[in-house]
DNA sequence: TTGTAGGCGTTATCAT
DNA sequence: ATGATAACGCCTACAA
């Protein structure tokens, strides 16, 4: 056959349907949108018209007459150049787009170009999305929360400052971090330090509290703290600091699993045994946790769930269906051979 | 009616903006869309009247009247849970992305469901899209290419054998591979072996024609091979039974970074140093490249660029621009210390 | 329960 | 060059 560039057959329409069905437009409409009141008969060959035809309904049109569109728009504040190699960024989209698949919400991106952040706001603004879903790696910037009222958004992460008005879905950093030390207090450590995040990130400053917490219930000193800044270079910087400081620490807490690995290193160039001498426990349940050796006991992050809960509550919102403004997701801890 | 809860203000509409600059709304549309045709001074008024209202083109009503949706559609055939992961799909992605917010093409993902083909097939021919996108790992799956004809659509890498019709764009591995090698034969080495990546991925076999051509041209052996299957393990493996021979190998082309990495840890472990005994080059520059020590000398393997040139191909294709069928991308050759 | 008819915001075809 | 006036394909009161 000789390929045209050209378009072919057009689509067939809702008319044709109600004509080869016998009906009217408004029938096949409501059969189409699954309206309750339709004779069985009458939905019968529609439906089977339908078929014949293979016909789908036109999206723009759709959109036109009835004021929504049925998208919602993920939103990528960075500069687009690095985001998709981000594993955490990856995650979120996933569960956002499994679980827009459930529905007929089509998913579309837009990187908003702080060159020109106008023209993303008008865009989204022009009624052309249902919503909007921010996944921004600043932790805490809510700046597109401007959008609410306007449009429903719901962001990844909590606001630096919760100004009690966008609806955001954040996994639970302080509980984990609670209960990675729990792990360490109840096998009988004594002496646990932490190496914590940069505390200019949620992240970092919720998962040092929830060390705090759990350490200060079991009656611990809460002054073995160095901070990194959740590389692996700065996890075992930090290891150094710690040991350096001519303490016996018998356990490490690291914020995340890279910074965990860095500390692995550190612990075993200077003889020091995982577990037997100092357990460890991670934070993230990445890549690094079990190519770790012993492998790295850990928190599981349920990224992708975070994803998920965003869409949903999104399309909660959309569908004026009453939904929690904060979600807070758990996390699991995951035991491994470090603790 | 009740107040929607949320909403706010409907967007302006192009009668409105018509109205305040006291033109028909035909005028208003052609100013919008750059007709050439129209006073200069009519454009100015018109111009100001869209700013003063902030508007902007419903996208439903232009798609509905103009047919055409400014909109193109990624296709993930996979199963959406692993993709978004993936190094090599995140890249492809970026150059995609990149490449429409140069143009008014808006990016939507559809991960077709191996489940219901047809429907995602529907959603396609529904007239919702202007043309698709075919990111797919199972190289050389061009089963979408049905929809060739009826829709644009451009592939990510050849098809298993290329019917001479689908628009494909690749990166040139053959090519890409026979400069490794050259890199090899040109600093004297005369014993080049190869750990090729799997016979039944196109990568795999181009890699190893490069690496065949460049030996023989050469005039060197090119019994020198074994078959990893583009992991670290399987490098390891490969460089061992080519060790094994018991033949003085003083070069290896790695038909991927990972696999060379393998081979380090075997050259490393039987005393030979890297690149005085054996010089080694892989190819993809990616992280491994840079992490192994000594840094790998490797072919670059423009994935991003893979991607925009997707984007540029299919748009060229809706908009009716004459444009090759096949784009062959080429690689470049990075030096570091191992060759 | 089903059909009729008006409209959603643009583009496109004609005249003018 | 500009302006009426149909489509575009569907939804949705409202009427029957």
């Amino acid at each position: 056959m000789s390929a045209e560039s050209g378009q072919a057959r057009p689509a067939p329409t809702l008319e044709m349907v109600a004509a080869l069905a016998g009906v009217s437009r408004a029938t096949v409409s409501r059969v189409v949108n699954g309206s309750p009141s339709v004779d069985p008969s009458m939905a019968d060959s529609v439906e089977k018209a339908v078929r014949a035809l293979n016909y789908v309904p036109n999206r723009a049109a759709r959109t036109l007459a009835s004021r929504r569109t049925y998208t919602v728009t993920l939103l990528v504040p960075e500069s687009t150049s690095k985001v998709f190699a981000d594993p955490f960024f990856a995650s979120v989209v996933e569960g956002i787009a499994r679980y827009l698949n459930t529905t007929e919400y089509m998913l579309n991106m837009v990187t908003s170009s702080e060159s020109n952040p106008e023209k993303t706001r008008r865009y989204l603004l022009g009624g052309n999305v249902d919503g909007v879903l921010v996944v921004s790696h600043h932790t805490g910037d809510h700046s597109w929360e401007r959008l609410n009222g306007q449009l429903p958004v719901v962001f990844a992460g909590r606001p630096l400052v919760d100004a009690g008005q966008s609806y955001f879905v954040e996994v639970d950093n302080e509980e984990g971090a609670a209960a990675a030390t729990a792990r360490l207090t109840g096998a009988g450590r004594r002496s646990i330090a932490t190496i914590a995040g940069p505390q200019d990130m949620l992240a970092g400053v919720d998962r040092l509290a929830g060390w705090r917490a759990e350490v200060r219930r079991a009656g611990l000193d809460d002054a073995l703290v160095e901070t990194g800044d959740f590389t692996v270079a700065s996890g075992a910087a930090a290891m150094r600091r710690l040991l350096d400081r001519g303490r016996n620490i018998d356990a490490v807490f690291a914020a995340n699993d890279q910074m965990a690995s860095g500390a692995y290193s550190v612990l075993q160039e200077r003889g020091l045994r995982i577990p037997e001498d100092v357990a460890v426990v991670g934070f993230d349940d990445d890549y690094y946790a079990t190519s770790l050796s012993p492998a790295l006991t850990t928190i599981h992050h349920p990224i992708t769930a975070l994803g998920g809960k965003m869409a949903e509550v999104l399309v909660d919102l959309i569908e004026g269906r009453p939904t929690e403004r904060v979600n807070r997701l758990p996390t699991s801890l995951v035991v491994r051979d470090s603790a």
